[in-house]
DNA sequence: AGCACGCCGACT
DNA sequence: GTCGGCGTGCTC
């Protein structure tokens, strides 16, 4: 038995969202530093972690820490993680996972591989006005602050943000720009690279091998000079030394949002993250988020907006027309396909140019809509569009659980609803009906083929197909010099999701698509067919003006008492049986009813209430203080789970 | 997540 | 009487 004295340290130990604590304490021979990456057993298996803080002897036997790093992770990246957990409780051992990842494990030697000497190729061209203003309002006052970017698609965002990383770099702290997707990983780093040369870029995703992976983590930790990381959300919980601006680029995208495990706003913690380091905050999107934005802008910080196109060409012009599909004189041979559309693409096959036709299926099926009049079944107490159930017929609320009978003739024309729900296939065999000679190219929105799509998009960039249909794969990032219209089928369904934020989505979506035309190349219309041609929403998408429809959207979200006027936690359990979920579900939410600070709504069934053949009940809880419902998420039994600020109510 | 403990139905 | 179902609880 040796005699030699004993260290005890506490633990914060890298677990999986199961877990609810994650402190645990360990014995060392050496006294080891606080931050420390050690590796520990834990029952059988064993765990990443790092020192918290020394810790007397307990009453419990202790394991011995298996393993200390030489690498810590620095002070502000701890209170980092620490603001994690207290502000997305619920399992804060896996939020440590994020920072303390699997691949600091094995590999015993952390050493920085010497950076490969690259030089900047680009010549870097001038800054036109409108990036010259952005550049100086946001390296002005706004510098301290966070900042909102509006810059309209094709306005050169990127241009700024090399710009704006430049003048960081320059002052000797780093750089973090965040992209929503890996799949846009290389069109940014190669961007990049022309602009600053290959060793001042570092890219970390989920995608890269371990070894490449801990070379990014490393950079972040070590860095002797200042770099520039570019990564998707997970590059949040690199472990920064001294951030001095935070990007994120396409602010408005959902993949932001982690959305299983312990759900976060990737957009949320980057605004934490950069107040640890004092760092700046920029959101850039052609259409930012609207509840993000009024966040920004109540404390204080700036909106930038660039409105003109940087390759401007005097000959471009984009066009909207929105296509009322009641009316009887724009129907054609297709019930897809309306009249005018229709004349547009055979415009632009006699041009030798491409059509871009954009349908979007989600949820199609599940709403009552009228064809006729544009009518359609909406819940009296939420404001929201109420779903149809085929197999009891009945309407109901996602989210109050408001139930009644389904019905089948419209309540104001008498008109018979239908309940068809057009797929990518029908389309496209209108299409080749009515245009036998056209090149038809068909996306389906299947993201494990990347490849192919790759392959695709350069065959049909370079005139490969007259006439491309697809989903939502189509929204993001598409540049066709030979586009000349777009139209947008079933517009309407984005519109009718039962939530409050379908407007907003709805309206990112068609304005994104159509920014795939009049990008500078050529002159293009947008046609957009809908049953509800009066909605607001479509006026500003037609009138390019995305400031006034988020001035419109705040004001409806103040008047329902949504977010960002009051915090939103979802709560959802999932269960074998329909009995036995809508007890468990029922007991919880007459727990929440009982505390009068709270809006209960429901439990109703989850929008997609059978999960791999069990039931899915929830409950929407809201509350003036985020704190109250962070609380309550606490108090739920361990087989509920919950999204505090969820993205959607679905 | 695994893996133990622990308390009720079908079996030699 | 015993084998084994999976509900509940624990991992320093």
């Amino acid at each position: 038995m040796s005699k030699e004295k004993l260290y005890y340290y506490e633990v914060a130990v890298a677990l999986s969202a199961t877990w609810k604590q994650h402190i645990y304490i360990y014995h060392a021979q050496e006294k080891t530093p606080t931050g420390s990456v050690v590796v520990v057993p834990f029952g059988k298996t064993e765990k990443t972690g790092y020192i918290l803080s020394e810790s007397v002897k307990p009453t419990y036997l202790t394991k011995p820490l298996m393993r200390i790093s030489t690498l810590a992770i620095p002070q502000n990246t701890r209170k980092f993680i620490d603001w994690m957990i207290s502000y997305y409780p619920g399992s804060p051992g896996s939020h440590v996972q994020h920072f303390v990842p699997g691949f600091l494990k094995n590999l015993s030697v952390h050493k920085l591989k010497k950076p490969v000497k690259t030089v900047a190729t680009k010549k870097h061209t001038v800054l036109t006005d409108d990036q010259t203003a952005a550049y100086e309002l946001l390296t002005g006052r706004s510098a301290i602050t966070s900042s909102v970017l509006h810059g309209i698609t094709g306005s050169g965002k990127t241009r700024l943000y090399c710009e704006l990383a430049q003048k960081i770099i320059a002052e000797g702290k780093n750089v973090l720009i965040l992209y929503p997707e890996i799949s846009l990983t290389s069109q940014l780093e190669q961007t990049l690279i022309a602009f600053f040369g290959g060793d001042t870029i570092s890219v970390y995703h989920s995608r890269r091998t371990p070894s490449e992976q801990k070379q990014a983590w490393l950079k972040a930790h070590n860095t002797t000079r200042p770099i520039i990381t570019i990564g998707p959300r997970s590059a949040l919980f690199l472990p920064y030394k001294n951030l001095g601006l935070v990007i994120i680029d396409e602010a408005h995208d959902g993949a932001y949002k982690q959305d299983s495990g312990t759900r976060y706003s990737g957009l949320i913690a980057a605004g934490a993250l950069s107040r640890q380091h004092g760092a700046q905050l920029i959101m850039g999107s052609a259409t930012p988020p609207v509840s993000e934005t009024q966040h920004v802008l109540a404390k204080g910080g700036s909106l930038v907006c660039m409105h003109k196109l940087a390759v401007s060409s005097n000959t471009t012009t984009k066009s909207f027309e929105i296509v009322d599909m009641r009316k009887p004189n724009n129907h054609s041979s297709s019930y897809l396909i309306s009249k005018p559309l229709m004349e547009d693409i055979r415009n632009t096959l006699k041009n030798n140019k491409q059509s871009l036709l954009f349908i979007n299926k989600r949820g199609t099926a599940r709403m009552l809509l009228c064809e006729n009049c544009g009518w359609h079944a909406e819940c009296p107490n939420c404001e929201l569009p109420l779903t149809h159930h085929h197999d009891s017929f009945s309407l109901q609320c996602t989210v109050c659980g408001l139930t009644e009978k389904s019905i089948i003739a419209c309540p104001t024309c008498r008109q018979q609803l239908s309940m068809k729900n057009p797929g990518i296939k029908s389309v496209e065999q209108d299409l080749r009906g009515i245009f036998p000679d056209a090149r038809i190219a068909r996306f389906d929105s299947d993201n494990k083929k990347r490849d192919t799509f790759s392959e695709k998009y350069e065959f049909i960039k370079s005139g490969g197909a007259d006439i491309i249909v697809g989903t939502q794969l189509l929204t993001k990032g598409l540049d066709l010099p030979l586009l000349e219209t777009v139209g947008i089928l079933q517009a309407d369904s984005a519109l009718l999701l039962p939530d409050y934020t379908s407007e907003e989505r709805a309206f990112q979506q068609l304005t994104q698509v159509s920014g795939r035309v009049g990008r500078g190349h050529t002159s293009g219309k947008v046609i957009v067919q809908t049953y509800q041609p009066d909605s607001y929403m479509f006026n500003y998408v037609t009138s390019q003006d995305w400031h006034g429809f988020y001035t419109q959207e705040l004001e409806k979200r103040k008047n329902s008492h949504y977010p960002p006027y009051l915090h939103v936690m979802k709560i959802w359990v999932v269960k074998k049986s329909r009995e036995s979920v809508i007890k468990a579900s029922n007991k919880i939410a007459a727990e929440l009813k009982s505390m009068h600070s709270l809006r209960v709504l429901g439990p109703a069934p989850s929008y997609y209430e059978k999960v791999s053949g069990n039931y899915s009940w929830q409950i929407i809880v809201m509350s003036s203080s985020r704190q109250d419902l962070a609380m309550q998420s606490s108090k739920l039994p361990a087989d509920f789970y919950f999204d505090l600020d969820p993205a959607s109510l679905l």
